[in-house]
DNA sequence: CTAATATATTTTGCATGCAAAATATATTCA
DNA sequence: TGAATATATTTTGCATGCAAAATATATTAG
């Protein structure tokens, strides 16, 4: 191998990249039973901390893309766990409401944290908050 | 918030799901003076080390969705890139194999890592690898 | 007040990631 | 040996992630 730090084995990236799409995966069939893909299940905890916001301030705090947001909204609005409507002061923006069935869902949801940290035996709690830590120096740099 | 532990702040998969997708971006600009997606590039590295290797192997090195791979692979063909072949003792199995373009691209890619480290000026070496053991646990979990 | 500019959101086209089904070829067992 | 089973890869259908263009509405400069 000409250049070492072309090695697969040393990129930070390749992990996050095995390491991001191995935890969707684990995540797929406790959310299937929702009836919820991971970028909903994303919304719907964002809108289950604070509900009535615009889709602007759902895409800061989620960092779903907004080209997809706008699918992911209309699928959630289908299945009638949120609403979608103008803003009346400013008619440019749109606010995202929970219906009924959206919150109620909060209580079926509330026992997924747990069923994923099952699925982390190599991970303690003080590791896990380490990870959180590094990745937030990550994100910071690259937003 | 009814449950704590469905705060979005509290996810580690949330960390995960912003710091993959954003150091994806990262490597875009990048990339694209090399013609390359970022699972191109992943082909490539893993190319690099070792050659000539079967679809199985590559997928398992690169951790692609097999799917996806088929598609990828086709298009780097088609680039000159690589080509792909059949394995004359097991007709199943198909060989990629790197073109005098694959390996020459090494040569405009060795100097890739180190554009990306430069973006992380929050991160020191050490916490690079920390961070790169913590995803090692996480990954053997998953797998 | 109106044209230029800015902001919020949607649309479009392309590249995956994924599960499940389909193909092709090998291997194994009765 | 022939059928059942296993392995390698591709195909299909759906859901994003992303950049760039298009829309709609607001704001601002002249």
């Amino acid at each position: 191998m000409k250049y070492p730090q072309l090695k697969l084995d040393n990129q930070l990236c390749h992990r996050l990249y095995m390491a991001s799409n191995s935890i969707a995966r684990a995540y797929r069939d406790s959310l299937n039973q929702l009836n919820l893909t991971y970028p909903q299940y994303v919304v719907m905890m964002a809108l289950w901390e604070k509900d009535k916001i615009s889709i602007a301030e759902l895409l800061e705090k989620t960092a779903i893309d907004g080209g997809a947001m706008t699918q992911i909204l209309k699928k959630m609005s289908e299945k009638s766990l949120l609403s979608i409507y103008q803003d009346s002061q400013d008619k440019r923006k749109r606010l995202v409401q929970l219906e009924a069935k959206g919150k109620a869902l909060q209580d079926d949801a509330a026992s997924i944290p747990e069923q994923i940290r099952c699925r982390f035996p190599s991970i303690n709690e003080q590791q896990a908050l380490q990870l959180i830590q590094l990745l937030d120096l990550v994100n910071s740099d690259l937003d």
